[in-house]
DNA sequence: CTACAACTTAAAGTTGACTTTAAGGCAAGG
DNA sequence: CCTTGCCTTAAAGTCAACTTTAAGTTGTAG
């Protein structure tokens, strides 16, 4: 048991030991057993944080990686709890590519289309489309979970 | 001169009136004339509202949004400005897709390749590719930009 | 006169995933 | 004994784009 300082995992794995620190914290790891107050870890913490570090990169959120760790049953393989969270996160990847390309196409017509002088210009033509689709929108009443896309977009962007 | 108040000028647009009062704030709008305190709108400040909201939705940032208003010498055409930022945006976006495609393929290999039981025997296999790749990468010596992408999308995707 | 709706402000709260800071503990080396 | 370096904790700060809250103002209706 090779005994790793939090620093020398953080090292190893590729992350600040303030995130090992935080991760302890809210139970995503066990609490590491401390030698003269200070954490210790074997190679299965190691493991542990490779896990969460490849979910992380994988879009997963904590509290998705929480999931996985605790949110199935004991007998429940490891190969089966990452085919449940792979195929909603695929499910959620595929929203946002659909999102992104709208939002692309919309991009490029604005390059190829606009010919506004002032922003002014552009804002009135942006504000008559809009409450022209409004009113399309309105007329239509199916609408299902419209304009949900351009929100999460634009949540996921930043 | 309908002189709206900010709510009405809210509703109009489809934001919250907090959101309006937000940036004036933060400057991208100018401060509106108040009559008994009151803020009253006038159409220009409906169409500058108009396009913030759309440029939100194409996933501009409000700094962004500041940039197309005031980054530009006040004879830029407003199409040219357009242009300028879509373009960023396109390759921002070519980028941001080009993760998530990388990000699916491996999310469906996972699906399919994995037989892990335990997941620390999944963690152990993650963090071996983890060293070998690491290895791998410093035996190359050119890698460029590379793990910037699933950095960026992890930040992305929250 | 009172109630009420709609507005105002500054300041604090929200979200997620951390990082940073402040204040301090502990062991080894000189 | 003192310094150095690594560790500890709780609490606060960060980012973006707002929203919420608390406390107060204004105009109108009954």
């Amino acid at each position: 048991m090779p005994e790793l300082t939090i620093s020398e995992v953080a090292r190893q794995v590729g992350l600040q030991a303030s995130a090992i620190r935080y991760y302890e914290r809210i139970g995503l790891l066990p609490p590491a057993p401390r030698i003269s107050g200070q954490r210790r870890y074997d190679t299965t913490a190691l493991y542990r944080l490779a896990i969460i570090q490849r979910a992380r990169q994988l879009g997963f959120t904590l509290t998705e990686v929480r999931h996985l760790f605790f949110g199935f049953r004991d007998i429940t393989r490891a190969s089966e709890r990452w085919r449940t969270l792979s195929q909603r996160k695929l499910a959620e990847l595929d929203d946002l590519m659909d999102g992104i390309k709208a939002v692309r196409g919309v991009l490029r017509k604005l390059m190829t289309k606009c010919q506004c002088d002032t922003l002014d210009q552009c804002g009135r033509g942006i504000f008559q489309n809009m409450n022209r689709d409004a009113v399309a929108r309105r007329a239509r009443r199916k609408s299902s979970t419209s304009g949900k896309i351009s929100d999460e977009f634009a949540n996921l962007m930043q």
